[in-house]
RNA sequence: GCGCCCAUAGCUCAACAGGAUAGAGCAACACCCUUCUAAGGUGAAGGUUGGGGGUUCGAGUCCCUCUGGGCGCACCA
């Protein structure tokens, strides 16, 4: 659409006395029901121009005269254009960009550098849905990025120190094979039992000791334990395409010492102090935290560093990698935390990642918690997904074909994660989330289906076709809808937000059903048409292509 | 108690930087497969955008306030 709106920028710009720029910001697509293609409100100029909207629309109106256009209308001081279908078809058409290389190319973005950190779960157990919505919006996003041009260097932080962690080690030290699936249960066991028997916590601590001040035997239990969770963890998301550049083991930066440099920088600012249990505690207020008593405590009283301390060297490190953009997707929770880090970056001179926050899963019976064990697994939802899909496939091909029940199931698991706005509570149900009809990532992917079926049949060259021909409603509809696709893209990435993406795939699946159900496409006799109409569709299934391929979502080529 | 986020049809979600008569899907109702894949299409129904104030030519969108939900509130990581 953006093509359109320099055109009536530049004609309204040339008929009356504004310029081509506040013409343009102002123009919108005016709803459906109301008729045109394009509209400027004429409010605005009101004042500048001493003329009351009604009468600027009106001059305007009758000042233009174009042969592309159809009509220019006032309404109430809206300017309505409309233009000739004809033109509108090879306009939008024409001009469409939707491969990735004419993407990157048009919006000069190649070969500028992101870093982006995701997911980061603590190695405890088998990842629940809540936890993988980071792991699904910023998947998304990398893709985006990845797609505009942009090199991505996509980073996990595994906080494999901790007491979660050495309670895990505790639990399993006698064990001799150690089960990633088993771990939840183990996890969940060893948290009642601490609640009972202090003596648990105690042991914990020892281990925690051991494995900070260098304890081989140890550290090769906590290795083992969290390899182990990595490892699991890793392969859930490896399953769904979600892969990693590195893993960034926190406990680095206790074995190595590197926590030191940052300190002693952060001992130069009057804002850390020394409390009176010997510990070194950074005073945020007047940071615009917004918490009671900001303030951040970084080490014990034996000087060794507290988590806080280590992420703040992690973020300065990240930074300092020098890429153009610093990115970091994190969970609500971590709000207020993740301001305080960004206050001691600046405090040493750094820049602080940009953060898309998310909101929790909610349950329609609570909240998850993976301590009580309340929680849907990312991988027993995979699992249910891929039968139900598996099940639709065999009932409606003769068959089974897992690889296909997968991307089915997979794609219905991550668009209903990832249709919802992100800083919006998801609410999960099954019924919900395993629904495959309307609005879905199913949907798109058997229209997509049918266009190369139907693209299969045709044995034709459309190349060349004349878009032109497309004048029907259905076709104006859909030829508008794939137009936008670049600036849909572009929009994710300007709010890093996929949502936008995953609504505008199921609005352009929407109106190709339509055009579909209203228009023959092979059982036509004018051959200059059905060249025009399968050209249309193909174009539709490369937006369908690479807006499903954005939200990590698998096509099939037939369903 | 304080701070941040959210509230739109019975349910789940849309509505680009405030624009015109707030849109879909699911569920429920009535239709449509001798024609390119019916996981589809068409029609009807469903709303005082949580309540109340305000700003504006114009508010679901911005401001204030109340209610309800989510998240957080140094010495866990």
């Amino acid at each position: 659409m953006e093509i359109l709106f320099d055109y009536v920028a530049k004609l309204v710009a040339n008929n009356s006395q504004l310029n081509f720029d506040e013409i343009h910001t102002n123009l919108e697509i005016p709803n459906a029901n109301i008729g045109g293609d394009v509209a400027l409100p004429c409010f605005k100029f009101a004042k500048a121009l001493r003329l009351a909207p009604v009468a600027i629309a009106e001059q305007i109106a009758s000042s233009i005269k174009d042969e592309n256009l159809e009509k220019v209308e006032n309404v109430n001081g809206f300017l309505n254009f409309t233009f000739k279908p004809d033109f509108l078809a090879y306009t939008l058409l024409d001009n469409a960009l939707l491969e990735q290389n004419e993407i990157s190319e048009h919006n000069g973005m190649k070969n500028k550098t992101i870093l982006i950190e995701h997911t980061s779960i603590n190695p405890n157990a088998s990842p629940h849905i809540g936890r993988a919505r980071n792991a699904l919006i910023a998947d998304s996003l990398v893709r985006v990025f990845k797609f505009l041009g942009w090199k991505t260097d996509i980073h996990y932080f595994v906080n494999d120190v901790g007491k979660q962690i050495a309670m895990l080690v505790y639990a399993t030290k006698d064990k001799k094979d150690i089960n990633f699936n088993d771990l939840l249960q183990i996890y969940i066991d060893v948290n009642e039992q601490a609640k009972i028997n202090p003596e648990i916590e105690n042991a914990v601590f020892e281990y925690l000791n051991k494995f900070e001040s260098g304890d081989e035997q140890v550290i090769a239990e906590f290795e083992r334990i969290v390899n182990t969770c990595i490892k699991g963890q890793t392969a859930i998301f490896d399953e769904l395409g979600i892969k990693w550049d590195s893993f960034d083991y926190e406990s680095r930066y206790i074995h190595q010492h590197l926590t030191e440099k940052v300190l002693d920088e952060l001992k130069k600012s009057p804002k850390l102090f020394e409390d009176k249990d010997g510990r070194y505690v950074l005073d945020q207020h007047g940071e615009n935290i917004g918490i009671e008593e900001p303030m951040l405590v970084l080490t014990r009283n034996d000087k060794t560093s507290l988590y806080p301390l280590r992420d703040i060297c992690y973020s300065m490190d990240k930074a300092k990698a020098g890429t153009d953009r610093n990115l970091l997707v994190l969970g609500e929770d971590q709000k207020v935390y993740f301001q305080q880090i960004s206050a001691a970056m600046r405090l040493l001179g750094a820049e602080p990642a940009e953060v898309v926050h998310y909101s929790f899963v909610l349950l329609p019976d609570g909240k998850m918690s993976t301590r009580r064990g309340t929680v849907v697994l990312l991988e027993d939802f995979m699992r249910e997904a891929t039968a139900k899909a598996d099940e639709a496939i065999s009932e409606r091909r003769g068959d089974s074909d897992i690889e296909k029940a997968k991307k089915v199931g997979y794609g219905a698991l991550k668009y209903s994660i990832l249709k919802c706005s992100p800083e919006k509570n998801v609410l999960f149900d099954w019924a919900n989330a395993l629904n495959f009809n309307g609005d879905s990532s199913v949907f798109a992917q058997y229209n997509y289906a049918r266009i190369q079926s139907i693209l299969q049949k045709a044995d034709m060259d459309y190349n060349n076709a004349k878009h032109s021909l497309l004048t029907r409603e259905t076709e104006i509809a859909l030829i508008k809808e794939v137009s936008r696709f670049e600036s849909v893209v572009l929009s994710v990435y300007r709010n890093l937000n996929p949502s936008i993406l995953a609504n505008y795939i199921f609005n352009l699946t929407s109106k190709f059903s339509q055009f579909y159900a209203a228009e023959s496409i092979l059982n036509i006799e004018d051959a200059e048409l059905k060249k025009a109409r399968l050209s249309l569709i193909s174009k539709v299934a490369t937006a369908l292509k690479n807006g499903l391929y954005l939200l990590g979502i698998d096509i099939v080529e037939s369903l």
